[in-house]
Parts: structure tokens; C-alpha cells; sequence
DNA sequence: GCGTGATTACTCGGATACAAGATGTCCGAGTTTGAGCGG
DNA sequence: CCGCTCAAACTCGGACATCTTGTATCCGAGTAATCACGC
């Protein structure tokens, strides 16, 4: 029960993404050398992103990754969706017929979680340097 | 990023044992079987809750796991985190020098969802048949 | 009836096996930019 | 100076390789209750 450092690549890469005001693309290389990680890993992680809908990627010389066209205001639970998925963290995998209270507790943990990463937007770290709350 | 199966284990053994009103040793084989896993397996899961505190383990014949004196207050954190682990969820393997924002929000959302998950008390459900809130 | 030993029913702990997912690498294919070259 | 071609710089996608972790099994050791047996 961890978030993956793929989450943590995702975060940090669309958070410098943001960043630059320029609308210009940038390179996984370049994003890859900032994170200490592998450009071929980085590109598998920021192509789920893109299949996501939150950035669009710019093949051919000078290419890159850039943000979408509005898509200043994702928020920390798209981004951890894309990568992680949508599935619910727990599921009681008992008999079906009898709805388990655990399961219901858990799930409505979960959504708390879930909550304030919706809240939260990317660009509220750039901007004001703080965090929400 | 999903919660073990050994969690869910550990969450109905001892929401079992709970309601369970005899202080009577309950074996790991009738555990077991009840939720349809292997006894051996059962039985390292429980242990961990044994070395968190949360329950005693009586050996022998007759023996099994039971409450311990004043436990029956147990909430659904306590016994994540003796399963789980205590280590947060999210670690920015960046640079430590300067503190990472992102790393400050996802900590923040996450004690989100622990505050929700140490409110909540075992026995509630037994009890009442309800999940508070 | 009573004490002693053996059997039985348990947990405990380590060693091991297996599976799945996270992590990371490599390479071929497609795409765009830009430079070079010939007219 | 213009247009064509070709190389370079990229991403994309799949196919691997590796590593960690969760899941599960097995077996020997220890412990307590119960049973059997003999006195």
C-alpha cells in the first residue's frame, strides 16, 4: 500500500510542465535529467498521461510533451488516477451477497483522501509557492 | 497503490473476535475457514496483530488468538497500520535538500483519510449495525 | 483414585515457492525539423 | 535562390529483463490440555 514512484515521476514532471509559461514542448530528456530517471521509463509514464487527456504529446524534431489546451487546472487526483487507476483501493473479497461493512468504512476513507486531492490543483504550487489549506 | 489482502484478513478476524462475547480463545482454523483462506496463511497475519498488541495469542490445545483486555476499542487504523506499516504512503526520492510541496500535499491528503479511518472503532460495527457518519 | 507419561490439538517461526506488479531497458517504426546539395 | 533529399532529433509502442512485494505452503519446534496406563 504505496503510491509508485511512476505517480511521483507523473507529479513532478506535469508540475514543471506548468511551470513554463511558454507553450513550447519539452523534452522527455530534459525532464528525464531533471528526476535522475530513465528517458524510455519516463516516456511510458507520460504516454499514460496523454491517453489521460492531460497532455498532448508533439512528435518529430523539437518535439516533446505540452499541456493540453485549458488544462491548466489539473488537479493532483487526475493525475494519480491516470497513473494509478480508478479502482477502488479495497474490495472485501468475501461472498457478494451480504454488502460488508468494512468495505464501506474503507471506501468512505478512501473518498476522504480523494477529496482533498481533488481540491488540490497543480497550479496552486507554482503560483502562490503554498499549499491549499 | 491498493490495500493488501492480508488487511481484509486482519479486518474481519477481528471484527470476528469482537463480536465474539466469550473471552474464549477463537482458533485460526475456524478463522479461516470462515473467510476461505489457508490457516498457515491466516496465521501470519494474526501474528503481526499479536506483535502490535492488538490481540494475545494462547498456544496449546483449545488455544486460538483473543482480545486483550481493553481492546475491544480497536480502530481501523490501528490495525492497518499493523499490517501495513506506519511509513507514509508517498516519498518524493528527489533531492532532499529542499522540502518538496508535492510531498506536503499528498502527506496532508492522506492524514485525511487516516483521521477518518481512526475515528472509526471496530466495535461500531457489531454494535450498531452502522457505519458512523 | 492419583500421578506420570504419551498423545493430541494448537500456535510460532523460519524457509521456501509462486505470482503479480512495479521498475527499467532496448529496439524498430513513424514524424517532423533542418541542413545539404544540386539545379 | 529554390526545391529535393537525406540525416538528425524526437516520440510511440511493444517486447523483453529485473526486482520487489504480496500471497501462500510446508515443516519442525514449543506448549498446553486431555487421555491412557500403571500403581
Amino acid at each position: 500500500m504505496r503510491f509508485s514512484k511512476a505517480t511521483n515521476y507523473a507529479l513532478h514532471s506535469m508540475l514543471f510542465m506548468i511551470g513554463e509559461a511558454s507553450n513550447k514542448p519539452v523534452g522527455v530528456q530534459y525532464l528525464a535529467e531533471k528526476q535522475g530517471v530513465s528517458p524510455a521509463y519516463l516516456s511510458k509514464i507520460l504516454t499514460k498521461l496523454v491517453k489521460a487527456g492531460l497532455i498532448d504529446s508533439v512528435s518529430g524534431a523539437n518535439g516533446g510533451y505540452t499541456l493540453g489546451a485549458q488544462n491548466k487546472d489539473v488537479s493532483f487526483l487526475d493525475i494519480i488516477h491516470a497513473i494509478e487507476g480508478t479502482a477502488s483501493l479495497f474490495n472485501c473479497c468475501l461472498d457478494g451477497k451480504t454488502e460488508c461493512l468494512i468495505q464501506k468504512v474503507m471506501v468512505s476513507a478512501e473518498q476522504a483522501m480523494e477529496e482533498r486531492l481533488m481540491v488540490q490543483k497543480l497550479v496552486d504550487l507554482v503560483d502562490q509557492k503554498a499549499v491549499g489549506k
